[in-house]
DNA sequence: TATGCTATGCTTAGCAT
DNA sequence: TATGCTAAGCATAGCAT
């Protein structure tokens, strides 16, 4: 048998291919270790086979090796991870911080509502009841204002009403002071125009009154 | 010079490891491109000196390995990325809800507290005085139940006082009925007694007077 | 396909420079 | 500290099983 030297490229043949895969990684492997033992440092080796099969050594956590590449090599993905992982203890941060400030809420709301009050001291039960009869004070004015304006509101539209009425039964006045030709022929006219629905009904049939105010004001 | 097999363990003399690592890492580094050459396989080495130095090989792209290493590594990474996309997602979820419910809060809490009542109807407005009518009827409750709770503290505390002093002047009184040849004894017990500072002092000198209650009802 | 064998070539420890 | 040298030991190609 005559075995020369070998030329580093691609096996052709795939048994003697297969063969040297397992000799050459059982090697490399073992380098790794060796290497990683002897010289105290950090060593990791990945080996995937042609049908994909892992096969890796690593002397400590093999992520964290990879990580410690990947900003070694300032790589946009391990970046990105880096990133990721700052977001997520930020938004962690922040879901703990808000979560104190709902309960500080949560608090402060039941103790507006009488509820929770047996860790209160006198001083703050004091404060409280301030806090209340403040707050009681400011509803109610903002409660009678809101009446005031829909009084308001009514009376603007009493009024306006009555001035429709108004005008409505001088309107009428004007028609009864009419010759009675030109009556039938404003009739007539009336009849077609489809505004009114009512137009059969003497407008002196209905009696219309309306007024506001309080009670004794009235005449 | 006398060549031994070596032992695998930590190279104790710098220097030695030093120029080991330098050897061994460049005999890695070889190894691991020969086997990816030879049979056609992907094939990655890491290796980092102690100095923190980063030296590697890649067959291909070292990122593409990385993240093919981990999906493969028993799936454990590459679910625990997938996780954590769905966690982050979970996070932000729950804040937004988080969110919404101290909005919520807050605007009750204000509203409890005469804000932003410009938004409310009569009704509610209606409702919120209720509310604080329950809430200052609750609260003033508690209050006047801690005051009468103390007062009732403090008329303990004034009754036991009350009943040492009856106690002391009772002894006073026994001590004055005593014939004198007994009261000096007693004295010179009670000069080496270190409990009362104040025995030169006569107890009559001192008009002790305790009363609780409201001032009218004072004798 | 895996394992063992062994001659050959490769790697490297210890030393010198 | 790096590089070169060299022999001892190691890895492995090619073959056999």
């Amino acid at each position: 048998m005559v075995r020369g030297k070998i030329e580093i490229k691609r096996i052709e043949d795939g048994t003697s291919r297969q063969v040297t895969f397992s000799k050459r990684r059982k090697g490399l492997l073992k380098k790794a270790h060796e290497l990683s033992v002897l010289c105290d440092a950090q060593v990791a080796a990945i080996v995937f086979s042609q049908k994909g099969r892992l096969y890796d050594f690593a002397s400590s956590d093999m992520q964290k090796m990879i990580e410690r590449c990947e900003i070694h090599r300032g790589e946009y993905f391990g970046a990105q991870r880096h990133q990721k992982q700052q977001y997520v203890q930020e938004l962690k941060n922040e879901m703990a911080r808000t979560m104190d400030k709902i309960e500080l809420l949560q608090l402060h709301c039941r103790k507006l509502m009488g509820q929770d009050l047996d860790s209160c001291s006198v001083e703050e039960l004091k404060e409280i009841t301030n806090q209340i009869e403040k707050s009681l004070t400011i509803v109610r004015s903002r409660k009678a204002k809101l009446n005031e304006d829909n009084i308001e509101k009514l009376k603007a539209e009493i009024v306006a009403e009555r001035e429709v009425l108004n005008e409505r039964s001088r309107l009428r006045q004007m028609f009864e002071k009419q010759p009675l030709w030109m009556q039938s022929r404003s009739l007539e006219s009336e009849k077609n125009a489809p505004s009114c629905s009512c137009g059969n009904m003497n407008m002196s049939d209905v009696e219309t009154d309306l007024s506001i105010g309080f009670p004794q004001s009235r005449v």
